[in-house]
DNA sequence: AGCACGCCGACT
DNA sequence: GTCGGCGTGCTC
C-alpha cells in the first residue's frame, strides 16, 4: 500500500497535502517520519501522517525529495493528540503536531547531565501521616485528578516522587512537569539518581539534537519518567500512568505563541484519554483549580498543613508606605541591619525592571514613547539607554523635553537598578547582587549568583520574579517586598490573584530552616484583599472572597473567555476587519449563548509597527465559545494582509 | 508563514 | 528611466 503520502506542515494551513513517493523511497517513507519536500517556491519539512493509494482533487502532485528520519519520531497517538489540540485551540493540525516533535536531525553525543558532579544523595525522611495518606489516595486512583494543596516546604515533592516510583513499579510511565526556572541542574540530577537513570530531561537549554536523544529514550522505553517544562506534556509514552504538575498556578504552563495551549488542559485530556492519573500541586492554586477542588467531584484535594523540614512559617508584617519618606521603610531598614548583624541573608523583591520609568515633561506633559509601539520607554542606567519592553527598541536618554525644549523634566517610578543603587549606599559593607532578566542575560550569571547566595557568599539578593520561585536558600531570614502594589495597578481581572500568589510564594522563601523567618511587605494599600489575606496567612479566605468577586463580575472560572487579536500594518484596514468580524460574531452570538465583550484597540495598540485590535468573547457555557468561533471562522476569510490570532482562555489581555 | 508577482513613488 | 516599497494570492 501507499504510492502517496499525506503530509502536514508547520503552517497555518489546514492540510494535509498529498505527495507522490518515488520508487527509490518506497521502503523509506512511513507514517511518523519527517520528509523534505518542495512546497511552492521553497523546501519544507513535512510530517507523514498517512499513506494512501489513491488521490483525488484538482492539483498537481509533486514528489517527496528526501526522508529525514530512519525511524518514526511520532505515532498515531501523537497525531490524534495534535488533532484534538487543533480543534480545541483553533490552530492547524500541522502547527499542533510540529510543536510536539523535536526538530533535531541527529542524536547528540553530549549527555544532558554531566556525571562529573557528584550526586547529592538526600537522606530519606520518614513520611508524615498527611504525606502517606496523599500517596495512598493517588495510587488508589479512585478519581482522575488530585491536588496537593499545601504550604511551601510541606513535602509535596516527596509525595510526587514516591507516587511516581510506585506507578513505574507497576509498569507504567510518568510525566513530571515543573516551571522552567525550577528545573535546575540539581533537581535533574536528584531525579535521575533516584530513578536509576531511566529519566528523560526536557528543558529549553537543550540543543535540538539533545532533545531528540531524550525523545528517543522515551519512545524506546529506556526512560520511564520524563521531567520537563511545559512542552514535556507531549512526551510520547504509550503506557502513561501518572502526570504530575508542580506549581500548577504558574503562568509559564501556558504557551505565549500559537497554538496558545495550557499544559494543564493538555494534561487533563491525556489523563482522560489514556487512563492516567493527574496530580497537581501548589500553595496557591489557580482559581480555576481551587473551584474544582472545592466541588470535590472533579479534583480531590489532598491537604498538607505542616512544614516537614522542621521550618516554622515566617512572621509576616505590612508597612504602610503612606507614612514613609524613602523607598526602604524604617522597619525594613532595621530588619535588614538586624539580619546582616546576625550574619544571615535577605531577599529584596521588586516586580520591575530597569532604573526608572516614564520620562515626563513637567511643562508640557510630554512622555517619551517607543516609535514602534505605543508604550513608555524605560531608562536603563547600565546601558545608558531608553528601552522598549515590547519590541526591544533602544534610544538615547534625554534631559530636555523633545517637544517644548523645557529642562523641567523628570523620571518617575523605580526599578531594580535604582533600588540596587539605594541599598548599596545604605549598606556599603554588605555583599549585594541583583537578579533579573537583564542581569541573567549573561550566560552562567544566574547559576553562579544562585550558588553564591546559597553558600552564603552574598548577603542581600535583589531581584524580580526569578527570586520568588521554587529556590531554597537555607540562610535566608528576611524577605522584603519593596512595592507590593506594582501588580495591582494593571487593568486585568487576575491582578488580585497574581499579587496574592506572588506574596505567598515570595514569603515562602523566608525562614524555611530557621525560626527567625520574617517577611516585610511594603504597600500603599494595606487594606487591599490580596495584601490583607497574605498578611493573615489566610489562603482559603482569599480564594473565597475572590471567587465571590468573579461570580459577581462573571469572569473566569465562572465563564470562559477567548481573545481574538487582529493585526496588520494599516490601521484603518485592521479596524474595518475587526468591525466586520465583530458583526458576524454578534449575529450568531446570542443564539449560542456567547457575549461579545469588547471589540476595540488593544491596550497596547501598536507593537513593532503592527496595529492591533482585539475582540473579547465570553460565555457561561463551556463549549459555546468554541462553537461560535468554529461557526464564524469557517465561512470567513480575513484579508491576507492581516493576521488573526486566537487565544483561548487567555491569561492576560495585552 | 514565506515567497512571487505586480503596481506606484523618489533616486543613482 | 529603474529600485523597492507593500498589498494580494498561492502553496499537494
Amino acid at each position: 500500500m501507499g504510492g502517496y503520502a499525506q503530509l502536514l506542515f508547520d503552517l497555518p494551513l489546514p492540510g494535509p497535502y498529498t505527495y507522490a513517493i518515488g520508487e527509490k523511497l518506497k521502503e523509506a517513507v512511513a507514517v511518523g517520519k519527517r520528509v523534505s519536500v518542495p512546497f511552492g517556491q521553497r523546501t519544507m519539512t513535512g510530517f507523514v501522517i498517512a499513506l494512501t493509494d489513491e488521490v483525488s482533487g484538482d492539483f498537481t502532485i509533486r514528489e517527496i525529495g528526501r526522508v529525514i528520519d530512519k525511524e518514526a519520531v511520532f505515532g498515531d497517538q501523537t497525531i490524534a493528540l495534535a488533532r484534538w489540540m487543533a480543534d480545541f485551540y483553533l490552530c492547524s493540525h500541522g502547527q499542533a503536531l510540529s510543536l510536539m516533535i523535536p526538530t533535531g536531525r541527529a542524536e547528540s553525543k553530549i549527555p544532558v547531565l554531566d556525571f562529573a558532579d557528584e550526586v547529592s544523595v538526600e537522606p530519606i525522611e520518614a513520611l508524615s501521616d498527611e504525606q502517606q495518606s496523599a500517596i495512598d489516595a493517588i495510587l488508589g486512583a479512585e478519581q482522575m485528578m488530585y491536588y496537593l494543596y499545601g504550604v511551601t516546604g510541606s513535602g509535596k515533592s516527596e509525595v510526587y516522587l514516591r507516587s511516581a516510583e510506585a506507578v513505574i513499579e507497576g509498569g507504567r510511565s510518568v510525566i513530571y512537569l515543573v516551571p522552567e526556572i525550577t528545573l535546575t541542574h540539581q533537581l535533574s540530577r536528584m531525579v535521575s539518581a533516584r530513578f536509576d537513570g531511566k529519566v528523560a530531561i526536557l528543558h529549553s537549554a537543550l540543543t535540538p539534537s539533545q532533545r531528540l536523544k531524550e525523545w528517543k529514550k522515551i519512545q524506546s522505553g529506556e526512560a520511564r519518567l520524563a521531567i520537563g517544562a511545559r512542552s514535556a506534556i507531549f512526551a510520547p509514552f504509550d503506557d502513561l500512568g501518572l502526570i504530575i504538575i508542580d506549581e500548577e498556578h504558574e503562568n509559564s504552563y501556558k504557551s505565549g505563541s500559537t497554538p496558545r495551549y495550557h499544559a494543564r488542559q493538555v494534561a487533563q485530556y491525556r489523563a482522560q484519554s489514556e487512563g492516567a492519573t493527574l496530580v497537581m500541586g501548589s500553595a496557591t492554586p489557580s482559581l480555576e483549580a481551587y473551584r474544582l477542588m472545592k466541588g470535590g467531584e472533579q479534583i480531590k484535594a489532598l491537604r498538607l498543613h505542616k512544614r516537614v523540614a522542621g521550618g516554622v512559617l515566617p512572621t509576616v508584617e505590612v508597612v504602610d508606605m503612606s507614612f514613609e519618606r524613602h523607598m526602604i521603610s524604617r522597619r525594613l531598614d532595621q530588619g535588614i541591619r538586624h539580619t546582616l548583624e546576625r550574619g544571615r541573608q535577605a531577599i529584596l523583591f521588586l516586580n520591575r525592571r530597569g532604573f526608572s520609568y516614564f520620562f515626563h515633561c513637567n511643562s508640557c506633559g510630554f512622555e517619551l514613547l517607543c516609535p514602534h509601539c505605543a508604550v513608555s520607554l524605560t531608562y536603563h542606567k547600565r546601558t545608558s539607554s531608553m528601552v522598549c519592553h515590547y519590541c526591544g527598541y533602544k534610544g538615547r536618554p534625554v534631559n530636555v523635553c523633545p517637544a517644548c525644549k523645557s529642562v523641567d523634566v523628570s523620571y518617575s517610578g523605580f526599578g531594580t537598578e535604582m533600588v540596587e543603587q539605594e541599598i548599596r549606599s545604605l549598606y556599603p559593607t554588605a555583599r549585594i547582587e541583583r537578579l533579573d532578566t537583564d542581569s541573567a542575560q549573561q550566560k552562567g550569571h544566574l547559576r553562579s549568583v544562585i550558588d553564591d547566595f546559597r553558600e552564603g557568599r552574598i548577603d542581600i539578593l535583589l531581584g524580580t520574579q526569578m527570586v520568588a520561585k521554587g529556590l531554597n536558600f537555607p540562610l535566608v531570614d528576611l524577605v522584603g517586598i519593596i512595592n507590593a502594589d506594582s501588580g495591582l495597578n494593571i487593568p486585568d481581572f487576575r491582578s488580585q490573584e497574581r499579587t496574592f500568589s506572588l506574596l505567598v510564594q515570595v514569603s515562602g522563601r523566608a525562614g524555611r530552616y530557621s525560626s527567625e523567618g520574617r517577611v516585610i511587605i511594603q504597600t500603599h494599600h494595606p487594606e487591599n484583599p490580596a495584601i490583607a489575606y497574605a498578611l493573615a496567612g489566610d489562603t482559603d479566605g482569599f480564594y473565597e472572597s475572590e471567587l465571590a468577586v468573579r461570580q459577581e463580575t462573571g469572569f473566569p472560572p465562572f465563564s470562559r473567555l477567548a481573545n481574538l487579536v487582529i493585526r496588520g500594518r494599516n490601521r484603518s484596514v485592521v479596524e474595518e476587519a475587526t468591525g466586520l468580524l465583530e458583526r458576524r460574531l454578534n449575529a450568531a452570538a446570542k443564539a449560542l449563548g456567547v457575549e461579545v465583550l469588547v471589540a476595540s484597540e488593544c491596550p497596547l495598540e501598536k507593537i513593532a509597527s503592527n496595529w492591533r485590535f482585539h475582540i473579547l468573547l465570553s460565555s457561561q457555557q463551556g463549549g459555546a465559545v468554541h462553537r461560535l468561533l468554529r461557526h464564524v471562522l469557517a465561512g470567513y476569510q480575513l484579508p491576507s494582509s492581516l493576521y488573526l490570532e486566537i487565544d483561548l482562555d487567555p491569561l492576560q489581555l495585552l
